[in-house]
DNA sequence: AGCGACGTGTCATCAAACTGTCATAAAAAT
DNA sequence: ATTTTTATGACAGTTTGATGACACGTCGCT
């Protein structure tokens, strides 16, 4: 029996369908996806993404322009012309950089084109927008930086695997250090990304919730996650330097 | 022998039942379905729906507010009354535009609810979500989290074997949450995925449910199933952090 | 038609959690 | 030693969620 079930079970997860005859691609695409809180399936040329498509009805469709036999464009007309696909957000993956290009693609009923090398982050942007335009749950991720895990779904974090209770604020912080490990922010900084940009809060108000985030989140014996940056502000880091 | 069979007899395309009095609207309707690919019935008023839902079997139903002698409402009601035709996706069609009258189909157990006049094209959207929803559900007849179970079929719930009775909203909250475990979701996102959409109700009313599901499904010692997220929303989970 | 049970949305109120600020201590740099 | 910068404890004000009450509408029944 072939593997029928694309990824893990967690149908709370938006699906995503691969389709792309490039096993490396796929591979990494299947890992990063899988990491942001996807559930992922492959297909390696048009006829079988036709079919995985009929088969799993994912929520996204990421299209390889370029596929044996059957072209991503074909495929794409394939899915528009059946009434139960015609709204299945499709994302076309092309080497060729022409514009020519992205308007057949999208010509053809793509809802979005992008273009190889791509950016991951520019990618998952593309795919967030599409998914909240069709009523699927959006996909949110984990994030981990040494000993500790933030699940963004679950709004969880853990050091060590034990659990581990934030405040709003020392939460959104501590996020905001996860995305950017190991740099330093100003006070500023940190204040325009944690509390808004045009929000007025005393500079020194970050150091009291570095202070709360160092409580909750050190436990006893275990080696302070925030460095502090003489005259530049904080940073999340391992080595004391 | 009246006309027995709907529209053309490709049996692969789905039938939807058009529930309608004002006969030119019907016609319009009609052939604007049929053009995309649906079989049409027809029928003028409640009475006749119902015995046209029995013996046809629709995939879809449009439902017009307005019928002489029975309204739209109850006939909603008595298709979900019955146990085949329970998750018989429903449309509402009203020239109401009040977002009370949306509040009552929807509470009413229609699926989605549009109004006079409306574009062909938002119509036909939201048959092919309801569709496409309807083709995935039958697959699952049950969800189960932690020592809750949920029979979608029978609308039961059950808690360590323990019938649980919930009102009509509060199912649909459990329903959706244990469709998305362990996620948190804002008050935002509950009213838009539980609610509907495009229905206006305080995001406080959302609180008020979550306590009257936890007031029904949390037992005397039983720990709590929904978890608080200050700042965040609620989620169903085990571990209260 | 009338009645009672039920479900729903809103509000006022209360308790708890969280937040921003300051004064003071401690540490680092000069 | 002095100055600069950060850590800490305390505190009052604010925000947020929980809760009970209430009005209204609907349904099932007589």
């Amino acid at each position: 029996m072939p593997d029928f079930h694309p990824s893990s079970a967690d149908l709370s997860k938006p699906l995503v369908l691969i389709v792309e005859d490039e096993a490396a691609l796929a591979t990494m695409l299947r890992y990063n996806l899988e990491k942001q809180g996807f559930r992922v399936d492959e297909a390696i040329d048009g006829q079988e993404a036709l079919t995985r498509i009929a088969e799993n009805q994912p929520d996204l469709v990421l299209l390889d322009w370029m596929l044996p036999q059957m072209s991503g464009i074909e495929v794409c007309r394939q899915i528009r012309r059946r009434a139960i696909t015609r709204d299945l957000p499709v994302i076309m993956v092309s080497a060729r950089t022409e514009d020519q290009d992205a308007v057949r693609g999208l010509n053809t009923g793509a809802d979005d084109y992008i273009t190889k090398p791509f950016n991951m982050e520019a990618l998952l942007a593309r795919m967030r927008a599409l998914l909240r335009r069709s009523n699927a749950v959006p996909a949110k991720g984990q994030l981990t930086f040494h000993d500790i895990t933030l699940d963004l779904a679950a709004h969880r974090v853990q050091r060590n695997g034990r659990p581990v209770h934030l405040g709003p604020t020392e939460y959104r912080l501590l996020e905001f250090f996860m995305q950017h490990p190991s740099r330093v922010f100003s006070r500023e900084e940190l204040l325009d990304a944690v509390w808004g940009k045009d929000i007025h809060v005393e500079p020194r108000t970050v150091d009291v919730h570095i202070r709360r985030l160092r409580k909750s989140i050190n436990a006893e014996g275990e080696l302070d996650i925030v460095r502090t940056v003489r005259a530049a502000g904080y940073a999340l880091d391992t080595e004391m330097v």
